[in-house]
DNA sequence: TCCGAACCATGACATTTGTCATGTCTCCCT
DNA sequence: AGGGAGACATGACAAATGTCATGGTTCGGA
């Protein structure tokens, strides 16, 4: 029997997919959680053999959970599921020690036998993201780059970032700049999305 | 016994509301889509009493696809089924013909009972959602604003949207300037974000 | 130790963006 | 027929944005 913990916020989904576990006889579902900190306190409480945990959450990200709870718990195993094939998200969630990672978009009767392939230390992992991964390269953001597209990202004005980070307006526009040139997009908004999407900006 | 069809594009959810629905006793499931075509064909060729569907597919908008459907088969019930609390795709569903509005986020135990009050004709609406509906008001741009705020969202520059438009620079520029104003954006990314959050640009 | 690469920081400049005043047209109500 | 409301259309102006040249710092390899 492969006990099992379901990390997942959107109630509907989240039972659906204990119902569609449900159905297979060596599988068990041990505890439920919507979000990360919910999560922590289960696996720890129940001890599972493998959790399955959704990648956006909306406290902490998931693959800072999972980052966590590996380390803590090095038994068990985690599954990433996610709706974004964001090759950053995979090169993340395998540094952050999970051991399969598939896509919402994928066939549910691979949700089973990726449980039982992880249970035995194999992994599992979607082929197209993993290709995606190894094309795509790494950030190619630096950390000030980072700082002021996460900034743009939530609406803050470029006088405000400079005020924030205690730096000239010139500074702060350059970095966009930079961050515009280093990502291939036309603005500051497009290279928020585009990085978003890559998963450059976690 | 009630004959549902499911339409959801992401294979994983619909797989597992399958596995959620085929529990019930009085419910059956007699088709699945992944997008809006295939859902036309199989409701066409299945009749059931009842189809779940999720807004946000890949091809046509779901609501788009239960307003020709509701308008061929008006004994069908219609339920859409979404991520996103968008006060304006309530409205736009209700006015295509949908008789439940459920969020993914609400309880998967709820989903069930919903089809069963749809089936007797009865409505099975989010009540946080349709007061926020009632409070929003209706959509306060205007037909050319959408324009351009739709051309915006795909990334067309200024340039492009006057040429396409055949208006001058400063014309696409006012109407984006409005559509800021109307929105109660602070620049026309944010603008696009905004109407399109409400449902406004569909 | 010297050199180059990578990142940080700034200001000058040209372009793009947002606002506003103005005018036209159509449609509906009186 | 007159008049107002609402949408369409434009150009002038001020503010924000994106680019580029330049210089400083740190750090690792030759």
């Amino acid at each position: 029997m492969i006990r099992i913990v379901i990390v997942e916020d959107q109630a509907m989904v989240r039972g659906a997919l204990v119902a569609l576990l449900s159905l297979e006889h060596d599988l068990e579902i041990v505890g439920e959680a919507p979000d990360s900190t919910t999560a922590i306190n289960i696996v720890r409480a129940t001890r599972p053999d493998v959790v399955l945990v959704d990648i956006e959450l909306p406290d902490t990200n998931g693959i800072a959970t999972v980052k966590m709870l590996a380390a803590e718990l090095p038994d068990i195993r985690f599954i990433m599921l996610t709706t974004f094939g964001r090759p950053g998200y995979l090169q993340a969630a395998i540094a952050a020690g999970a051991t399969g990672f598939l896509l919402k978009d994928s066939p549910s009767e691979q949700l089973a036998q990726s449980i039982r392939r992880v249970h035995n230390g194999v992994r599992a992992i979607d082929p197209d993201l993993a290709v995606a991964a190894l094309t795509l390269g790494p950030n190619p953001l630096t950390p000030r780059q980072r700082d002021v597209l996460r900034m743009t990202r939530i609406g803050k004005s470029v006088q405000a970032i400079a005020d924030e980070l205690s730096l000239g307006m010139g500074t702060v526009r350059n970095y966009l700049s930079e961050a515009i040139t280093a990502t291939g997009a036309v603005n500051r908004h497009d290279a928020v999305r585009i990085a978003e999407s890559r998963g450059w900006l976690d």
